[in-house]
Parts: structure tokens; sequence; C-alpha cells
RNA sequence: GUGGGCGUAGUUCAACGGUUAGAGCACUGGACUGUGGCUCCAGGUGUUGGGGGUUCGAAUCCCCUCGCCCACCCCA
């Protein structure tokens, strides 16, 4: 006979079950309640989009788009891909709907899966969840600080420690493509120094020069030109009033004229969050201004700002700070006999009615095991229904906390757990 | 796509090329026929990831392949 044939999840996807999942969901309960203390409103959005969306919005020439996207043809042979992130999915919607003529700044987030075709590493996998928000329509720099600093909140909150903020400015169409021309002039004496890969970043995005890690590259950029110095007037302004913002708030950043941010869309204020524990990929949130996007994809001229969270960083950092544990059962009901099975299970049914977390036995296995059974999955409480009990009409209770037992009319179990179980029933 | 590391029981890991591949934890049962945790005892059909090769003999050496991990590229 063949052996059945065995399934395992694809490779870079991943099963979140207990008690890791007590994390995602303390992460995205936390992160609705910060959010809409900002006025940010759950926008949910589909994972599958025409490819051009992205193709338009990341940029034909970015990695992603080359080789990361996950892209099909539907039956209808239209080109469909699997969203690689989350905002080019939300310009879209505010255009399609029109969402401009509601009062400014409209703000929302999302949640889900995002999908890029990589190879995996620590921190980084092919279906990946991202919590993100987006606000439009607000041009002023105290945007960027309020963005920054209820992430900031929201990451307090969840109790994250020995986080970086970086902070730059990546300009705008006016001022950019001098800083570029100017970072080309400065390397191109240097050129047959760099690394392969600089050497063709040289040529793609020489903005990316700046953030190689070969030693070699790193000595070679020494005295580079600072995009900070090449803003334009009004970039400098905002960018300025976005620092000095953030101090009033008490935010510590760090001023990083290297860091690029990956999208094309990007303009003015580029953020990340970073934390030294995690491994090579160690942003847990990023984002930034994309003031020319919606007017790109047809519609009016509309400022944009938003940021995202890596779930699977975020809970990688959170699992080192402490377990969070599941919600244990307030009572184990424990049957012996045909019988005792039945009335166990009625009586489960109407304690759950009542609110209690419930878990009975009804595989007829000996008191023994069961209250072994009710110890690991660490009940609160234990009902022991037999013959016995049955016959006397008086069901026997244990506290596993502190051993203590007795008997109590079966009748009058609810009352019971009820008076012993503060908070509960709900 | 490139480079490196690792695949042995449910899990964490042992086993100089040499008997029948072992141990902790977990799980199940018992000591205690209806009382958990602590203790003690008992319980393993593992295609040593898969395939091929070298050898009298391979978990161990070689080749191929698959998978996982880490890093690069790039990115949350």
């Amino acid at each position: 006979m063949t052996p059945p044939q065995q399934f395992s999840a694809l490779k870079g996807v991943q099963d979140i079950f207990p008690p890791d999942v007590h994390l995602w969901q303390k992460v995205e309960s936390l992160s609705r309640e910060v959010f809409s203390l900002y006025g940010f409103e759950e926008i949910r959005l589909p994972i599958i989009e025409p490819t051009g969306l992205f193709v338009r919005s990341i940029g034909e020439t970015s990695d992603i788009v080359e080789k990361e996207m996950y892209t099909f043809p539907d039956k209808a042979g239209r080109s469909i891909t699997l969203r690689p992130e989350g905002t080019a999915p939300v310009v879209r919607a505010y255009i399609e709907h029109h969402l401009y003529n509601l009062p400014s700044p409209q703000k929302f987030f999302y949640s889900g899966p995002m999908f890029r075709y990589e190879r995996p590493q620590k921190g980084r996998f092919r279906q990946f969840y991202q919590i993100g928000v987006e606000a439009f329509g607000a041009v002023s720099p105290l945007l960027d600080a309020e963005l920054l600093s209820m992430l900031k909140i929201l990451l307090e909150r969840l109790g994250m420690k020995d986080l970086n903020f970086e902070i730059n400015s990546v300009g705008c169409g006016n001022c950019r493509p001098a800083y570029r021309t100017a970072l080309r002039d400065f390397f191109s004496a240097k050129l047959g120094s760099l690394c392969p890969d600089c050497q063709r970043r040289y040529e793609a995005n020489p903005l990316r020069i700046l953030d190689c890690k070969v030693d070699r590259c790193i000595e070679l950029r020494a005295g580079a030109p600072f995009i900070t110095d090449f803003l334009c007037s009004e970039c400098k302004d905002h960018f300025e009033k976005v620092l000095s913002a953030l101090r009033r708030l008490n935010i510590p950043y760090t001023l990083n004229p290297n860091m690029v941010r990956g999208l094309d869309y990007y303009t003015r204020t580029a953020f990340e969050v970073t934390s030294e524990h995690l491994g090579s990929q160690k942003a847990v949130a990023a984002g930034g201004r994309y003031d020319r996007l919606v007017e790109e994809f047809g519609g009016p001229p509309t400022p944009g700002m938003g940021f995202a969270l890596g779930m699977e960083r975020l809970t990688e950092l959170l699992r080192e700070t402490g377990e969070i544990v599941g919600p244990f059962p307030d009572v184990y009901i424990a049957p012996l006999g045909e019988r005792a099975i039945m009335e166990g299970f009625l009586m489960a049914e109407r304690l759950r009615a009542r609110g209690f977390l419930v878990e009975s036995g009804y595989d007829g296995s000996s008191l023994r095991s069961q209250l072994r059974k009710a110890n690991r999955i660490t009940a609160r409480f234990v009902i022991i229904l037999g013959e016995d009990e049955l016959s006397s009409g008086r069901a026997k209770w244990k506290n596993l906390g502190d051993g203590s037992q007795g008997d109590v009319e079966i009748r009058k179990v609810e009352e019971f757990l009820a008076s012993a179980s503060p908070g509960k029933p709900r």
C-alpha cells in the first residue's frame, strides 16, 4: 500500500496558531484602538488587483515589479497580481469611490496579507502580514509628526523597547533629479571601485549606493553629497517643520540621510522604525509621504502619507518580551460512565450559556486521566460526575489551584462557579 | 537569482565507518480498581529527508535531489 501523500505549507508561508496567534490578536486589537483615537477607520480591500496598478505605482524597474510579484492570467486573460504592498490598492479605492469629496483628511487603516516571491529569511516571508495606515489630503508637516507619534504610542503600548526612529527627506520631483545628478557626478570617478551591485545601482538608482553594506563602498561614499543639502525650499521647510514638531512631542529620532525608500512613489518624509533585536531585516515599520501618487492615478492633486507595520517582525520582538497565554478554562467537567457523560454534556452547555469557558470529557476515560488533562490545560475547577453523584444529586467540585474540594447540588453548579469566580459569568 | 549552514523518534538532541540507532522532554498506562501537580515503573513499526554510489559493513564518506535556516539582492 502506498502511504498517503503528506502536504506541507509552501515555501515562505506559515501557519499561525496558539500560543503565537495570541500575540497577533493583541497587536491587531491594540492597533485598532490606537488608530481610532486618531480618526483612522478600517478599509477592507481585495488581495488581488490588476497588475498595472503596482507596475505604475511601485515603479517598472523596481525589484518588486521585476521579479517579486505573484502575477498570473485569470480565465479571461487579464493579468492579475497578488498585492505586494498596501498603499497602491488604498489609493485606487480612494480615487475609484471619489473619497476625495469627503472632508479632508481621509484616514484609513488596513490589515492583511501581502505577497512577494522572494527567498525567505529571518523576518521575510512570501506571504507576510502588514497593518498599515494611509492619510489623504493633508500637506501639513504636522500630519507627518502626528503619524509618527501615533506609531510610537502604539509600539510603546505593545511594550516594545529599544526602537530607533530613523527619518529622512527624499525631496520631490523638483529637487530629487538634481540630487541624483550630483550623486552620479560624485561616484562617476569611483565607478570602477564600487561593488558590482553598486555599479548596477549607479545606472538604475544611484541613491541606493548610499545604503550598500560592502565596506569598500561605505569608504567610497565618504564625502558624498547629502540629499538634505539639495532640497528645494518647500521640501526643506517641510522637513524642518516635521523635525521641529517631533522635538516638541519629545519623540527621539535619528537623521539618516542615507535612508532611501524602495518604492518610487515616496516624496519628502521617509522613515523607518528599526530594532537591533531582529536579524538583517530589522525594520518593523516604515513609511513616508507620497504627495503625487493620487494625481498620477487620475485623482485630484492630493497629498498622502502612510506607513506599514510588519506583523511577523513585530510579533518576533514581542515573543521575546514574554509569552502571552491564551484563555484558560474556568471548569473541566469529568464524567464517569455513560449516564454521567450525557449529564456532563448538558451541564457544559448550560455553563457556556452562562459565560463560562468549559471543557468536558466524553470519551469515558478514567478519573485520573481526566484530572491529569484538566491540570494540563490549567482549568480552574473540575466538576466530577459519577454514578454516586447522579444518584445523590450532588456533584463533586475540586479547585485545581489550591486542591480544595467539596460537593454541590447538580442544579446549582452555575451558582457555585459564579460565586467562586470573580468577574464570571460575564 | 547568488552564497553558506543544517536535515536522526511528536520535540530537543546523542551515536570513533563496526552488534539490535539511544537519551531528556512530551504522550499513554500503572504504582493509587474514583482524585491532578511531585516521585517511581512500564510503553518506540524512527523508510536516520529521498535516490544513487564507495565499502565486507554507511546515520557517518562521495554525488544528485528535496526541504529548512541564515546572509546577499531587495524589502515590512
